[in-house]
DNA sequence: CATTCTGAGTCCAATTTGCATACTTAGGCA
DNA sequence: TGCCTAAGTATGCAAATTGGACTCAGAATG
């Protein structure tokens, strides 16, 4: 992936930037955190708890973002043995959160893990063969990442070894 | 992308993961931000400050952080007229957020934005075709994200349909 | 029926972090 | 000599975070 030219300005305004909105609203550490259990199938408040050591309070507020955000929905259950409460669940929208985190997590393994191998591996079910996070195209071929460009819309296509 | 099955803790330990240690170091709005510019090109102090409006002690910290943690190196430059000054860019490392950040402009533009056509495409060099993000098998071939489950170390498969 | 237990929160004071404004620094240039 | 500019640092106030104690509701226990 090649490096981008030196710019003054980025080519698309923070203001009108999907990816700066997300940034804002999800970037930050304990949401990234209970998005990443979430993902790996945690949904009870105590259990959000104990496993990332987040403070109640800024569990509290994270959570009721994430539902409004629709993130997340709050679900009623029951354990037996024990008084109906509520569980957070992924909408559709949080799921497909799993895509970037892995993208995220094989760069994390990649760069952070000094060499040892990664504790998990994404695999076909169908026949157990390793899969990773790449870029395709239309045919659903993978491209190299020096291969790129960006366009941008109302623009003519540009000069940027520098999509993102 | 299938819903995981419930469970009480993630499979793998937050003080072992090398996506969480990642959520720890950048996961903030700020670091975020200059990473976006800096993948668009930006390099300059004052070019980052201007453009996402952070303050200018945060950004010296964040800066700090970014260079210590190796995914940006200072560098001298020297526009004629001015002194010399240094410059932020990405390392390698740095560089290889490019497809984690453009996985997340993906769901970005998806689900935040708001049924617009988004104003940045990436595409192929050579023909200008359409490119994103996806899960690939080891032949380089699209693979759908419900035939996906996870494999952990010293451990049998997971019946997971959570990879993330 | 009264008591205890538990998951899911809220409340609060101390600390940390973020913020805006103002100030500093250093070399080129008029 | 003094001004200009990019790139910071210093400082004091505001906001968010933190850990600990407290609350709440219904199920189980005696």
């Amino acid at each position: 992936m090649a490096t981008p030219p030196f710019r003054r300005q980025s080519p698309i305004h923070i203001s009108r930037c999907t990816l700066a909105a997300s940034f804002d609203f999800l970037g930050d550490r304990w949401s990234l955190l209970i998005l990443r259990s979430a993902l790996f199938g945690v949904r009870r408040y105590d259990d959000f708890h104990t496993e990332i050591g987040i403070p109640r309070t800024v569990l509290a507020d994270r959570l009721k973002r994430l539902v409004a955000s629709g993130l997340m929905v709050q679900q009623d259950y029951k354990a037996d043995g024990s008084r109906p409460r509520k569980e957070y669940l992924l909408t559709e929208m949080g799921e497909a959160l799993r895509l970037p985190f892995l993208a995220m997590r094989q760069w994390s393994d990649q760069w952070g893990g000094q060499g040892r191998t990664p504790p998990m591996t994404i695999i076909r079910k169908s026949d157990g063969s390793e899969i990773r996070v790449a870029f395709v195209d239309t045919e659903g071929r993978v491209v190299p990442g020096d291969d790129l460009t960006a366009r941008f819309e109302d623009w003519a296509p540009f000069p940027m070894e520098g999509a993102e």
